[in-house]
DNA sequence: TTTATAATTGACCACTGGTCAATTTTAGTT
DNA sequence: AACTAAAATTGACCAGTGGTCAATTATAAA
């Protein structure tokens, strides 16, 4: 058994966080192992279950932040100045804007199914949308019926889910996204 | 090493198939394994190889029949003899079933990415895509843009995505389905 | 019966997430 | 400075994965 390394920086939660952001972002949660963690890190990979008790828990504390980090934007844009209409269109565009800025994120957060995130991730889902519905009826211009801010929801978690993968950010599909965002007020509105 | 199995019945691309459908709609692409398949079919998982490339090509092969049935099930539907706004309707209402009734083949074709399926499935997915996309113009009572189709489309396979591991079939949301649909249709025709 | 080829096997590889006894480091107490 | 208890780390180990391939066996044709 080789010596323990000399710790020049100890190892914490914060650390391991840090260096399993990166390459999560940039591989996704499938591609990304806890060895190849340990291996930036320069640890064991048992060491990270010291701090975390599995990979599903050490990644959803990442998109935890993240999806605060959202509720925090969409807030921001209900305190504007602007009039109902432009922030009922920011709203919308911002959300497709987070989802394909923070693909690893939102692939937990809405997509991944079957893992002990699983819980954890619907309670902090749930959360996020109640905060879009409630903002979205709030800004629309006649009564909502609940169902169809559903939709709206759905329709936007579509045009995310499909390019997510396909696109590494936002900017790649702003033009598509304006119009998706256009055709989903059609569709509220109508 | 044992003798070898007398081939009461021969290994074929076929039975292969059929074993592997049965896991595959049961659990999903991810969840099975070669070697589940090859424990059903009574034969060793290498013998598996020797009739398909690998994992990938043999989902996707199953994948593909599956599809060209959604693609007649469309076909089928333009040839009806009902009015154009109910045929446009059934097309988007039959789009999502089939997504909920055949998940883990949806996934594999409109959801997965980063394996070798990918090509292909892109191909096919492209294929079912313009079928769509051609029928839902056709039916629609104004001339319609073409970023409005792709828009209906996203929002379906928002649908799709999103109840896909929460319900088991289409029945189960045909409510909500339905309503996301007359969504759909407003965004069109608004 | 011989022979060529088709089909099958299972050991093997490099990997995964996860566990845990053994060890080392650290901090507090005497 | 020495002792001790707790905290942190290691790496062998487990059961599993997709995939490869030399060796073997089955089969059908000559």
């Amino acid at each position: 058994m080789s010596p323990r390394k000399t710790t020049s920086q100890e190892l914490t939660r914060e650390i391991i966080l840090e260096k399993a952001r990166t390459q999560f972002v940039e591989k996704g949660f499938q591609q990304i192992s806890m060895r190849s963690i340990a291996k930036q890190l320069g640890c064991s990979h048992g060491a990270i279950y010291y701090h975390f008790k599995n990979k599903a828990e050490l990644f959803y504390t990442i998109v935890e932040d993240d999806f605060s980090k959202l509720n925090n934007r969409l807030e921001e844009t209900i305190q504007g100045s602007e009039d109902d209409s432009t922030k009922l269109y920011n709203i919308l565009i911002r959300f497709i804007e987070f989802g394909l800025n923070h693909q690893s994120q939102y692939e937990i957060m809405f997509m991944v199914r079957n893992t002990e995130v699983d819980s954890l991730s619907q309670v902090a889902a749930n959360h996020s949308y109640q905060m879009f519905a409630q903002t979205v009826q709030s800004l629309s211009k006649k009564k909502l019926e609940i169902i169809d801010v559903w939709s709206a929801f759905l329709a936007l978690h579509g045009f995310v889910s499909h390019y997510r993968g396909y696109v590494d950010n936002f900017d790649e599909v702003k033009l598509a996204a304006k119009s998706h965002v256009n055709f989903i007020i059609k569709g509220l509105n109508g």
